[in-house]
Order: C-alpha cells, then sequence, then structure tokens
DNA sequence: AAATTGACGTTAGCCCGCTAACAACGATTT
DNA sequence: AAATCGTTGTTAGCGGGCTAACGTCAATTT
C-alpha cells in the first residue's frame, strides 16, 4: 500500500521508481493516442485547457514560463519515462495551462485525457502508488531548484545547478564514481540558474580552468562531482 | 476514492481541503505526541533523523536552509494545520533532515513517528487522498516560488512574493476583493525574495508610493492586490 | 566549396543591488 | 523616566552581472 517497502534508501531508486511507474501507468490499458513533435514544437501554449496529462516516450520536454515581456523561465525538464502535465487534482479541465510545453529536442508523447487518467487511476492502486512517487520527486526537485536559485552570486547558483543536474540526470562514467556526463547548452542553463547566458559562458570558463568541470565545442559536460561539492562549502 | 470529487474549480479550495485532511489525519487514532515552542525555537537541525512528521496545531514554522558560511534562506513556511516535515517516502527514518524547522511565533505541534504515520496511512484510504492533497499544494507552491526567484529586478521579485503572500496566507478584508493584509516583517520578505533587508525596504518604499502597498511601523502590511497584479504586467 | 547555422568565447560600459554603517522611531523592559 | 531592543529608513561606495555587440569555430546545408 505504502511506496515505502518497494524503495531503497536513496533517493535516485526513488526515481527510477517513478519511472517505472509511470511507464506502466496506462500502457495495459492502451490509453490514449500517441503524438509526434519536432525540435522547438510547443505540446501546449498558455491558452490551452489542461483536460490532458502526457506521458514522455521519447525525447524531452521543457515547461516554460513566459511573462507579458517574453522573458522566458524554464521552470522544469521532463524527461523520457515521465508524467507531463499539471499533476493536480484542484485545476482540473476547465482550467487553463499558463505555461508553454515545448520540445526540446525530437520527442514522442502518449497523450491522455484527464477523465481517462482518472479512471484509470481509481481502479488500480498500484497507480495510486506511482502517483504518490511522482509527486514526490517532483517536489524534492522543485525545492532544490528554489534553493538554487536564493543565492547571489553567478558562481554559486551555477555550481549548485551543475551538482542537481548531475546527480538528478547525469549518466555516471563506466563505475567511476567521480565524473558524469550531462547533455546541456549554456543557454539552457543560463535560463535555469537566472543569468545571462554571457556570463553562463564566462562563469562555466573559470569553473573549467580549476578542474571542477570540463568541456569542449561538441562534447558533453563532464561534472566532477565530489570536488565541485567541495567548491561550494568553501566559496 | 479521487480528490477531485472534494475539490472546486478553484486553488483556495484545495488548500482548505489540505487543511481540513491534515487535521483529521492523526486524531482519530490520537497519534503522536503534543509539544510546544517558544519563538525562535528549532523544532528539527540539520543533524537531526527525519523519522517523524509534524502537525502544526498553532503558530508558524520556518524550514531554513543555511550553507556553510551561514547563510540562511527560507524554503518555506508551515501554518496552522499544515503538515511540517520530509513527507517523502524515498528517504526515510536512516537519512538526515539538512534544514532547521524554527518556530517563527509561539507555536504547538503533533510530533508522529514516521512509522506510526505510514500505518496510519495503510489503514485509511481517506488519509491517502489526503496526502495526495498535500503534495499538489506543495508542488504548487514551490513552483510558484521558484518562478519568483527567476526573475532578476528586484521590484519584480518582490512584487510577485507580495502577490503570493497575499494568495496563498492573506486575509481579506472584509468583503473588499482587493486589498488583503499580511504579517510580515522586511527581513523575512528579504529571506524569501533573496535580497538584502536594506534593499528590500527601499523596494517596499517604492511600491507604498506607487499605491500598491501599504503599510506603518507596527502596521499590518496591506497589498492591494489587482493593482499588483497590473503593475507585474508592465513593468 | 561556399554559405549558413548554431553554439561557445570575449569585451566595454553601465546600472542595480549589496555591504556597512548609522539614524529614527515605537514598544517593551528596568 | 531611562534604557534597551526590534524594526524600518537612509545613504555612500563598490562590485558583480547585465546588455549589446562582436569574434571564433565546427557542423550542416546548398
Amino acid at each position: 500500500m505504502i511506496p515505502n517497502q518497494f524503495c531503497a534508501d536513496d533517493h535516485h531508486t526513488c526515481q527510477t521508481m517513478t519511472e517505472l511507474m509511470a511507464r506502466h501507468l496506462p500502457q495495459g490499458k492502451s490509453l490514449g493516442r500517441l503524438r509526434c513533435y519536432a525540435k522547438n514544437d510547443d505540446i501546449w501554449r498558455p491558452e490551452a485547457p489542461s483536460d490532458r496529462v502526457y506521458l514522455v516516450q521519447r525525447g524531452h520536454v521543457a515547461v516554460v514560463y513566459a511573462d507579458a515581456q517574453g522573458h522566458e523561465v524554464v521552470l522544469r525538464i521532463v524527461e523520457e519515462g515521465q508524467l507531463l502535465g499539471e499533476l493536480c487534482f484542484c485545476t482540473p479541465e476547465q482550467s487553463l495551462r499558463e505555461t508553454f510545453a515545448r520540445s526540446t529536442v525530437e520527442t514522442e508523447v502518449l497523450e491522455v485525457k484527464y477523465s481517462e487518467f482518472v479512471n484509470y487511476l481509481q481502479g488500480d492502486l498500484a497507480a495510486l502508488q506511482g502517483l504518490l512517487f511522482v509527486f514526490c520527486t517532483r517536489l524534492g526537485e522543485t525545492e532544490r531548484r528554489a534553493e538554487i536559485l536564493m543565492y547571489r552570486s553567478a558562481d554559486e547558483r551555477l555550481s549548485r545547478l551543475l551538482l542537481q543536474l548531475a546527480e538528478t540526470r547525469g549518466h555516471p562514467h563506466k563505475a567511476h564514481p567521480g565524473p558524469v556526463t550531462l547533455h546541456v547548452r549554456h543557454d539552457e542553463l543560463a535560463q535555469m540558474a537566472a543569468m545571462s547566458r554571457a556570463h553562463v559562458t564566462v562563469t562555466m570558463g573559470k569553473l573549467r580552468e580549476q578542474g571542477l568541470v570540463s568541456y569542449e565545442r561538441n562534447r558533453p559536460l563532464i561534472v566532477n562531482m565530489p570536488q565541485l561539492a567541495a567548491h561550494i562549502n568553501k566559496s
């Protein structure tokens, strides 16, 4: 009943569980409809009703908030196997999304009507557990994101962001404990750390000089996690 | 089964539900133990195990993160009737909290061991629904907080923060739609908006000149919500 | 091969917000 | 009444990060 039993003692296992649950959710009943999007397509726009949820099958989706001036900030990146949508039972069908959901690469999603999703959940206790996992993981990530943004120096915000990204979506290097690789551009980092792209490049350059990260043109970013963690605790 | 049925179409109703659920959670079984704290007491510290959850009966609790230099940021304010604790099933008993929970006024909390909490949830479907509500509300608030922090100008961050606070914990003025009152100090605003206290005072002064808020020494803060919302959309 | 595109790199100048320090004022304590 | 405390108000000076505008380099397109 309570997901605890499925869960080891680290957060990473929990996140894996979340993805598994999400994968199992609708496929048994062959719910929904498969949709494909090219890079930079909008999956929804602010004026769209939030009457459906999505399961990302392949690719990445950024949830983006844009203010009146068109200033955009990335609220979240949703990856393969994860749920996408306002997962809130308080503001269902009638209300509007107030964000963009935009594919950052070529992406396939399974689109499920909200009412069908709810029906499915009602009949399946395991699905409810899965949903608890999703909320749990999302909340943790979002709190961490907010924590990062409260730091005022660019160095600190960027270092902390890289650490979080490395922990949540980094691919470890063949059994080495330290470095993990990330695929992320400077302008994406800028939107996530609330900095300008130019200053991200400058700051990343300094981190590279210190050996905390390494990257080159068209090479993945390698984050040296233990050293970066140490850097944060004494800056 | 699905909380949707309990829930009207606005977020405020949902939040009320959350509090009601939290109130009903453990009291039927007389779980836990009542504890009292004076102002500025620590309910937990970073090195404490996260083996229990709390229900705030009276008062306010701030969840605070402090880095190595003692720089403190307020992650959340938990109010009367709300759940306090790492509500995550992934990192239970063994792990440590990495934050402070500190009463901002005289506070009473009901302390419930994590294992008892889980037992209770296993037997009570309504409690599980309540938990879903809690997650839902928390996630929404936290995302909004992160969104606020991504803005770079002090004016914008502070305006948006005031609007959020007014929406989530403002007391409306006798049937007037516009202004709501808040009890919050400048240094608290500073910690939430990631600014210095001095600059909060300066910025608040400007907002006051424009008639968007009004306050005086030892008077509650009055936020003029519609005008403030308009101010944001054209700054 | 040439042109175009997309991403990283660099710099000058400016402005915002921080630090630090102190003043003003009300409330509470002694 | 005097002193202390907590909160808001104010300012000078400085530094960090932004804007804007370019340059560089590799990959892709034509």
